[in-house]
RNA sequence: GGCGACGUACCCAAGUGGCAAGGGGGAGGUCUGCAAAACCUUUAUUCAGCGGUUCAAAUCCGCUCGUCGCCUCCA
């Protein structure tokens, strides 16, 4: 299994650190507002990563954290004139109601940073001692800064020179530091901010340290993968690595895992440039599903353009998998217990469903790559539909055809995709499409077409199907009946 | 300015040395009372451009053009 490591800039082998077993941290997002369709991704590429290394059975602990104290959820408890405490609370609310939805399964651990302080003040104290870190008074209290300069390989991760970003006019001028690139480690806090007491008075952490204390108290000093957003490469990552091992002396993490950025108009998206669509405005569109194979069938480390007509495309191809998983249904409830019919030939699909896990697992062995994984899966439903089509029958056929659905789901579960029944998956459509019709308003037209068609009444029955398509609602005649659908495109 | 990516058909998207996956869309066909779905055929002699290495390059190297990201909070 190979895996692309930000630190070297290339794909190696995956060989963890205890055989069989992975651990991995992901940083998770602050919670000062509503997610956005960005964020959305980041959770969904460390989601199937964590399934896959499970489906291919390492032990996995998945950690990921909230940062739940920060300069931007006191500003934001200021301006709604809430505890900063309650804004935090409120946002980790509502990124489980998006992540649910979207089928992002919770992490083995979700450490929040208020409730390791302590750690975290070890761990400052630590560097401290060590001379990797430094107070500086700010009234009754101190605030400590990492001295960069005392980190040799500092830039090691982001591919930065110190001396660059020294002599760079972007970083930020800041008195009490001895070097302006060093970073805070804890922040003295101001009149009015949450404090914690330490050895440096009241104050509170730093953004980086968090993860610091909480990866090594969870997961241990060093990791197998750790990962986020490429936009935390630096400086958040890069302060990680630095704050980590000057304190352990051990490689903090193996390998660097990046996600690529959602682009709107080619552009990051982003709250700064006000570029961003929140999941819940997407969700109200769209199924959640779309939302999770639009992110799934482009690689992890690709920008992904978002746009309606991507999610149209994704939404079309999700009904085609239903559309063959909905087929095979009506076949299983069907074929007979006899022997089959002759003339149907199933070595075709009965090859492929031999070599799909191999396939599906070469295509995710290769650093995660579901874009892959997901045309294996094309293939596969245009196999099983060309056998389907020669109208096979029998319990051979029936036992073929559970291979099949049960290969299709199986590997589809590990992405978390495909998990529905092709009923809900239209009842859904007919959600968010917003079409004013009750199932049961379906299916009572559904009859009064079949008694003009009973009766040969083809203008009365195309009618019907006619206001039906009008309002978004595709019937398909089939042998035994008739079943809607919610018109794509 | 420093560093790092990327540029594959009408659209999306795999492919890191050996005849360019897959999906959408388009065109034609089979099936169907009419449809829909599905299937079949077709849609890139070519991978931004120009050179080079090689028996062989979308894949490696160099240059050019274009786009984006990081260097400040950001998934």
């Amino acid at each position: 299994m190979r895996i692309y490591n930000s630190m070297t800039g290339s794909k190696e082998e995956l060989v963890p650190l205890q055989p069989g077993k992975i651990t991995m941290y992901a940083c998770g997002v602050t919670v000062y507002d509503r997610c956005h369709i960005g964020h959305a991704r980041s959770a969904i590429v460390f989601d199937v990563i964590s399934r896959y290394l499970r489906y291919k059975g390492f032990e996995t602990t998945f950690a990921r954290n909230f940062t739940d104290v920060d300069d931007k959820i006191i500003k934001r408890a200021n301006e709604e004139n809430m505890a900063w405490d309650a804004v935090a609370q409120k946002y980790i609310d509502e990124y489980y109601l998006d992540m649910d939805m979207l089928g992002v399964a919770r992490a083995d651990i979700e450490p929040r940073a208020t409730e390791h302080i302590e750690e975290m003040i070890d761990v400052i104290s630590g560097l401290i001692e060590k001379g990797f870190a430094y107070a500086v008074a700010e009234g009754d209290n101190s605030s400590v800064y990492f001295a960069v300069e005392k980190f040799a390989d500092y830039g090691k991760l982001s591919k930065k020179d110190l001396d660059d970003l020294l002599s760079g006019a972007r970083v930020s001028v800041d008195e009490r530091k001895k070097s302006p690139a060093d970073f805070a480690l804890w922040k003295a806090s101001k009149e009015g901010e949450p404090f914690w007491e330490s050895p440096w008075g009241k104050g509170r952490p730093g953004w980086h340290i968090e993860c610091t204390a909480m990866a090594i108290k969870h997961l241990g000093e060093s990791i197998d993968i750790h990962g986020g957003g490429a936009d935390l490469t630096f400086p958040h990552h890069e302060n990680e690595i630095a704050q980590s091992e000057a304190y352990t002396g051990k490689p903090f993490a193996r390998y660097w895992v990046h996600n690529g950025f959602i682009t709107i108009d080619k552009e990051k998206m982003s709250k700064s440039l006000g570029n961003f669509f929140t999941i819940r405005e997407v969700l109200a569109k769209y199924d959640p599903e779309v939302i999770r194979l639009f992110v799934i069938s482009s690689h992890y480390r690709s920008p992904i353009e978002f746009s309606n007509e991507q999610l149209r495309d994704a939404e079309a191809t999700l009904d085609r998998f239903y559309t063959t998983i909905s087929r095979m249904d009506d076949f299983a409830a069907k074929s007979g217990d006899a022997a089959g019919k002759s003339g149907v030939n199933p070595t075709a699909l009965d090859a492929m469903l031999s070599g799909f896990r191999n396939s599906f697992e070469s295509a995710m062995d290769d650093d995660f790559n579901s874009a892959l994984a997901i045309g294996h899966l094309f293939e596969l439903v245009r196999e099983i539909n060309r056998y389907l089509d020669m109208k096979p029958s029998g319990r051979d056929a029936a036992a073929l055809i559970t291979r099949a659905k049960e290969t299709l789901t199986e590997t589809g579960a590990v992405l978390n995709l495909f998990g529905r029944t092709p009923h809900q998956w239209n009842v859904s459509l007919l959600k968010v499409r917003n079409i004013p019709l009750s199932e049961a308003a379906i299916e009572e037209k559904i009859s009064e077409r079949k008694a003009a068609r009973d009766s040969k009444d083809w203008a009365k029955a195309d009618s019907v199907r006619k206001a039906l398509d009008e309002g978004g609602i595709i019937l398909e005649d089939k042998k035994d009946g008739t079943t809607w659908k919610v018109k794509i495109a």
